[in-house]
RNA sequence: GCCCCCAUCGUCUAGAGGCCUAGGACACGGCCCUUUCAAGGCUGAGAUCAGCGGUUCGAAUCCGCUUGGGGGUACCA
């Protein structure tokens, strides 16, 4: 039996991508639940500016998720690790070198000096005579002079693989099904090494899959079709053609193919959101895949536990950030109180950042408001929305939200300046939520009010906000003083409004 | 143009010939809980299983065609 080996291969051009990630997590389940090793490599070949920025981004995103690789290249301070690196393309370019002038010694590839423009003429004719396009083989079999002419023309070759004609190619890829694809629907020759000498992406991943003798390729369906390709290369190199696995596009909601333009593709983005691995990771995963049962709030282990590649399914799945968010709930809730604490440390101090808070909640404080926000936090970022109102210095409630719907200003007064009276005096001895709830609740039947009225004035005198953690845990958190402070400010603005300057 | 893939509620999906007058989840409506907002519980609406033809005693499930969607087809990855 082979050892399973897969691969993740990102191209450090950009942000790490939310299909990236899901290919990565897919790679990385199949490893775990079979006990395979999981590659890292880096395509970096593309020598675009801040590549070295994206390979850090890429290195902690695929951590963040809790994504680890068994093999792969120094990055991000982390030292190399493997016995079949290098794992970045740039440092395998002799590998690449080697394997074409193999393949051109013993006549599989050959010399190409078609130019662009010629390539481009024979494509339209064949598109006209509604024909497969494919290359011509117009130097397939150039004699010494022949191509001793086009050198003294300063045309460059490239490098051409030979691609067999009508021939079937089949395979049973593990997601799909058995899969024959006619050589003749490839393109004809294959370019494999550009006439500059860069080798070209087909070429270098079969060289390095069969180099890192990986034993299932699981990539995004966009490479389905290609795959013949592949095989015939790794055939024309002597290597065992490994198993394949083309999981389904992830879509935008309109159903065409995601792009940034119509979603959020940028994992970091979400973090930054608040958005909490152990969702994120679990919405991946049912991307393309259930259980098979009705469980579908699993941790990365339990994934790694009741994945199975051969249950993935095969159409395209829209991104549902609704379903992501419900989700990121679901594991807020399950965190442990402590734990929340930590991951919610950063948002508080992006609050203070953005001058949104006077002050940087201590632990403790956030530690005694925990129960009522944990059950209320949809993202971590909303935890400013949520609780910001206890960490400004002065509040300024609107003068419209301090009377409940039911009353008119004069009725908000006296019942603020009731309530004032009755929480100072309660609040006294300990100022806690018990001792507060019930002379209100009896101060509100002495009146003859009703609770949710006298509840919501005193709810945005103390908070400026109609929508709150309730109300008792909220005074408490404020602290006595500054409680009766808020209500003192929401009184005098009342009473202004009700008995304006002559 | 040519080749390939796909097709169950708005969305993610269960379903591998009878268990399906199609199940769950998100979102949506209602009710309960309740000081607001959430969370939670219950509940409702929502899919002629893309359409049409077969095969079969019986089809969402098998086959064919059509339609629709997606992908590939580069000296991009």
């Amino acid at each position: 039996m082979t050892d399973i080996r897969v691969r993740i291969a990102p191209s450090p051009t950009g942000p790490l991508h939310l299909g990236t990630a899901r290919t990565a997590l897919f790679n990385f389940l199949f490893a775990r639940h079979t006990g395979g090793t999981f590659i890292f490599r880096l395509e970096d070949t593309d020598q675009a500016r801040g590549t070295e920025a994206f390979e850090l981004e890429i290195l902690e995103g695929l951590h963040w998720l809790g994504i680890r690789w068994d093999e792969g290249p120094a990055v991000g301070g982390e030292p190399e690790r493997g016995a079949y690196g290098p794992y970045r393309q740039m440092q395998r370019l002799t590998d690449y070198a080697e394997a074409a002038a193999r393949l051109l010694a013993e006549d599989k590839a050959y010399y190409c000096y078609c130019s662009p423009t010629e390539l481009e003429a024979v494509r339209k004719e064949q598109e006209a005579a509604h024909e497969p396009t494919r290359y011509n083989g117009r130097c397939a079999d150039l004699s010494a002079t022949e191509r001793a002419a086009f050198e003294a023309e300063g045309r460059k070759p490239v490098v051409r693989f030979r691609i067999p004609t009508d021939r079937l190619i089949v395979f049973d890829d593990v997601v799909r099904g058995h899969m024959e694809i006619n050589t003749n629907a490839l393109g004809g020759d294959l370019v494999i090494v550009r006439s500059d000498g860069n080798p070209l992406y087909h070429f270098t991943v079969a060289v390095d899959d069969a180099a890192m003798k990986i034993s299932h390729v699981i990539r995004g369906e966009d490479h389905l079709s290609n795959t013949p390709k592949h095989i015939l290369l790794f055939e024309a190199m002597g290597a065992p053609i490994p198993q394949f696995g083309h999981l389904p596009l992830i879509l935008n909601p309109d159903r065409s193919k995601m792009s940034k333009r119509k979603t959020q593709t940028a994992v970091m983005a979400y973090r930054a959101e608040g958005f909490i691995p152990e969702a994120y990771v679990n919405y991946l995963s049912l991307l393309g895949w259930s259980t098979g049962t009705e469980e579908e709030v699993l941790s990365l282990d339990e994934l790694c536990e009741r994945f199975d590649l051969s249950t993935v399914n095969r159409a395209g799945a829209v991104f549902d950030r609704e379903r992501l968010e419900w989700l990121n709930g679901q594991w807020i809730r399950r965190l442990a109180p402590e734990d929340l604490i930590e991951r919610l440390r950063p948002f508080l101090q992006v609050e203070v950042d953005a001058g949104r808070f006077d002050w940087i909640p201590s632990d403790a404080e956030i530690r005694a408001l925990l129960p009522v926000v944990q059950e209320r936090l949809p993202r971590l970022n909303a935890v400013g929305e949520l609780i910001g109102f206890l960490f400004v210095k002065n509040l300024d409630p609107d003068t419209a939200l301090l009377v409940p719907k039911r009353w008119d200003a004069a009725t908000a007064l006296a019942g603020l300046t009731a309530a004032r009276v009755t929480i100072a005096d309660a609040g006294r001895v300990t100022f806690d939520a018990e001792n507060l709830e019930a002379p209100l609740r009896s101060l509100i039947e002495d009146r003859g009010w009703k609770v949710g009225d006298l509840f919501m004035a005193i709810r945005v005198a103390v908070t400026g906000r109609t929508a709150t953690p309730p109300l008792f845990d909220t005074m408490v958190a404020l602290g006595y003083e500054r409680t009766l402070a808020r209500l003192d400010r929401a009184i005098e603005k009342l009473a202004a409004q009700v008995t304006p300057n002559p």
